[in-house]
DNA sequence: CGGATGCATCGACGATTGTCAATGTGTCGT
DNA sequence: ACGACACATTGACAATCGTCGATGCATCCG
């Protein structure tokens, strides 16, 4: 079977325009720009960097406290922002939520940016 | 002769480590969310979307408030938090500041996120 | 059932941010 | 030399953000 359809294959590629890439309208730069806002705080990249480091990709909160030395509320807040910016998911098991990074929207805030 | 001395050719990419590749210290962390704090509004994700796509990668301010829509000293302000991330030059040419987008450093920040 | 555990939400606080009008600074043309 | 121009800086304001302690809500274990 010889790779049948690849199709979308290019789709995350597709769907946003570059920053460089010719004028961003109004709409653009705020999806942009929202999902940078969510990176622009070195608690949250160094949550991210935790997570992706964690064993299996996954991290509770539990995890998380001691390392960025934060109280548990201001990291499930941090969690929330992350999640809610498309960079992570939340997933619940049992009394521990399980947080993984979404290495698509990271692919994609990356290319957004390429030169 | 055999591709002589690679050494830093890879020399931005080997000067910081990805979010993912990894747990950051805090001065990387740091370091990355100043970046991407910087490219976490709307005006000055368009800002460098219009100076990028203008004739010659440069413009001055006064071609950059009416698109944006937003007053002088704003627009000025603006590009000043561009220029102290390293995202953007100024360059006083007579009466005009002219800007151009620093690609080393989107390419930079698009390294730091890439999956 | 009852206590303990893991997490989210709420309310509050100081700090930071985005915006503007007013003003200051340097440069050009007349 | 003087007015006009392009831009930066200042001061002020509301809005947002990051943080915490206290509390609420499930789920697990004995």
């Amino acid at each position: 079977m010889p790779t049948p359809l690849p199709l979308l294959a290019t789709d995350a590629a597709a769907c946003c325009s570059p920053v460089t890439g010719g004028i961003l309208t109004v709409e653009e730069a705020e999806r942009i720009a929202r999902t940078f806002k969510a990176l622009g705080d070195p608690t949250r990249i160094r949550l991210l960097s935790l997570i992706a480091a964690s064993e299996g990709g996954e991290a509770c909160i539990c995890d998380l406290t001691a390392p960025v030395g934060l109280s548990q509320p201001t990291v499930s807040h941090h969690m929330k922002l992350l999640v809610d910016a498309g960079l992570a998911t939340r997933e619940q098991r049992g009394r521990w939520a399980y947080y993984r990074v979404v290495g698509e929207t990271l692919e994609q805030a990356s290319r957004a940016i390429r030169p």
